[in-house]
DNA sequence: GTTAGCACTCTCGCTCGTTGAGTGCTAACG
DNA sequence: CGTTAGCACTCAACGAGCGAGAGTGCTAAC
């Protein structure tokens, strides 16, 4: 057995195969290499390099005859290479929000399509869990025939509304003075207080108690719903589009993944590092192992942190993703910072 | 030439072949229609009526050692019979929605997804149009850091709402006087009126000047949302399941048709009848030449009307299509009836 | 260490029988 | 006259066999 180190040609070499690869999709021989990327070899020298490369294991051949192919760990290698020397943001990119932002839900689902649209990858963005939400406000607002929107705002900006049915008897003023001592009583508490301070409540049976109900349920689903990560998925069918996915069935188990979403919750959610890469087996996806998963971190306010992603073959330009997402997550972290 | 009538051996036995046809996706012979459906005849009798139906162009042959296909005649001579015979509702599908409602896009894209999911083809549903919505409330909340979110209700139930920037000074009681008396001003108003209005006082300029903006804008993309029927798609990948679209091309185009709902939504909303079904290019689609679209109609409020339906194969089981929609439609129409 | 040359391997695409399903036609039957 | 049995015929699907081409590994020379 002789040296073991991957040298700086051997490395210059698995990145032209990649990048290669990647383009075209089709196995790369030695010949490629020669006369595209290192004109100054001839092949057979590529080939020795190659033979090198695959009996450490960047490199696996479909069969004897035909050209290497990248394995996941040189597709690491390569990843890794990147996010060590760092790459420039698509600053294109930062600019593709349209905006027509309502709140929170909108700007995570136009940044989904976003992605999806620029990358031509299926896109993933997790809105963050906003645990301790408290109430700000409450505010119920008179509808056509005896009805009600209730609507809370957190002190996150959260805004969740419901319809109720009210006596009919209540005007716009009698609504906005029980808003007002709602509002007074329930403002600065958290969800969870809310919700145990209405069940006192609603055993006075009062005429208010669908309007008690109503607040009770709607702060339960908001608790639930801000409980737990929420995945948005934009783009999904860009999948067919690559010939990995060219059979049917693939392409069904792996749509049929995307929509079971915990398990992509459960890999956005830990997110670390302001960029990952999970390659092949690594996302722990049983239905992406040919799949690679890019992300990146964003920031929303203080201290709550999402994640944005994008899902594909794991033969991608690499770069170019990191550096979409890049772009994409700051415009993300600037928009929802304040 | 001999007659040209459709006797009703002749019916029993297209009926059969789409019943099969349907099932398997596989050309019938006529052995099989011999054994299965019609044991009293040989497959001999059944091939020269066989042999008749073709030429009345109601079969087709892929070729000419194969079995009997139907064509798109044969599907609209089937469909015309179910529709004129009246067939029951699927009232195991009537109580599929969950309900989780808080307003009626909710309710139409749960309608669409539940489609999805019992008929396991592609769903599409219709939110009507609106035309001359009146504005019923104006509210503003209060919201940390400045900001106030406004609400507008319109008395046919529809509620938006948008985050604005206010000066700070203004707490939650200098908030309800101006709701109270933006609503006293503009309430009766159609979305249209509202617009013009502000276009006066907007010059104006006085404190409120980023309110009275928000409200334009906020009208504006309201009137502009309602005065074109919105179309919700459920369950696009479904298509991959069919054999029809195993080829990824196809599939493909299919689902970039979908994504352009124009089409679809010209199709939905000339909806006259209470069901109506478009095979092949009755759609006028070119990308679902193939397709059959099943839509049935749905009633909202007096005289405002909307369509659900689905998307799949020309081969495809009308009978339960019709009668799960017939379902969901008379739900719709319940829901959205008062 | 690099390169030219060469034998070798294996996929891909092609052709060519073979098989089997299903037809159309004809002649016989009730 | 409608129905049926029988039979020849057609054609897609499948698999085997073959040649071409791409790409390799190895060896020997530079």
């Amino acid at each position: 057995m002789r040296e073991a180190g991957v040298d700086a040609r051997k490395r210059r070499i698995l990145q032209a195969i990649i990048e290669d690869y990647v383009l075209t999709a089709l196995p790369v021989g030695s010949r490629t290499i020669s006369r595209k990327y290192e004109t100054s070899l001839s092949s057979a020298t590529i080939r020795n390099e190659m033979s090198d490369l695959e009996e450490m294991g960047y490199l696996a051949q479909p069969h004897v005859s035909a050209g290497r192919v990248p394995s996941h760990k040189a597709y690491r290698l390569y990843v890794d290479g990147l996010l060590q020397n760092g790459f420039a943001v698509n600053d294109d990119a930062k600019g593709f929000f349209t905006s027509q932002i309502r709140q929170m839900e909108d700007v995570v689902t136009s940044a989904a399509h976003a992605i999806a649209e620029l990358t031509h990858y299926t896109a993933v963005v997790m809105m963050p869990k906003q645990l301790e939400q408290r109430i700000s406000c409450l505010q119920l607002v008179p509808m056509p025939r005896g009805a009600a929107l209730l609507v809370i705002v957190t002190d996150t900006g959260a805004i969740r509304d419901t319809v109720i049915k009210v006596s009919d008897r209540l005007d716009s003023d009698a609504l906005f003075a029980i808003s007002r001592l709602l509002t007074e009583r329930l403002a600065g508490r958290t969800l969870q207080e809310v919700q145990e301070m209405l069940g006192v409540y609603a055993r006075m049976d009062g005429p208010d108690a669908r309007v008690l109900e109503g607040i009770a349920s709607l702060a339960a689903q908001m608790e639930k719903q801000s409980a737990q990560d929420t995945v948005i998925i934009g783009g999904s069918h860009n999948i067919l589009s690559y010939p990995e996915y060219s059979d049917v069935e693939k392409a069904r188990a792996f749509l049929t993944a995307l929509e079971k979403k915990d398990q992509l919750t459960r890999l956005l959610s830990h997110h670390e590092a302001p960029f990952m890469v999970h390659i092949g087996g690594e996302s722990g996806i049983p239905d992406m192992q040919d799949c690679a998963i890019v992300t990146a971190g964003y920031q929303v306010g203080k201290g709550h942190r999402g994640a944005i992603g994008v899902i594909g073959p794991a033969r991608m330009p690499y770069l170019q993703v990191l550096s979409t997402l890049g772009a994409v997550s700051e415009a993300l972290t600037e928009l929802l910072g304040e």
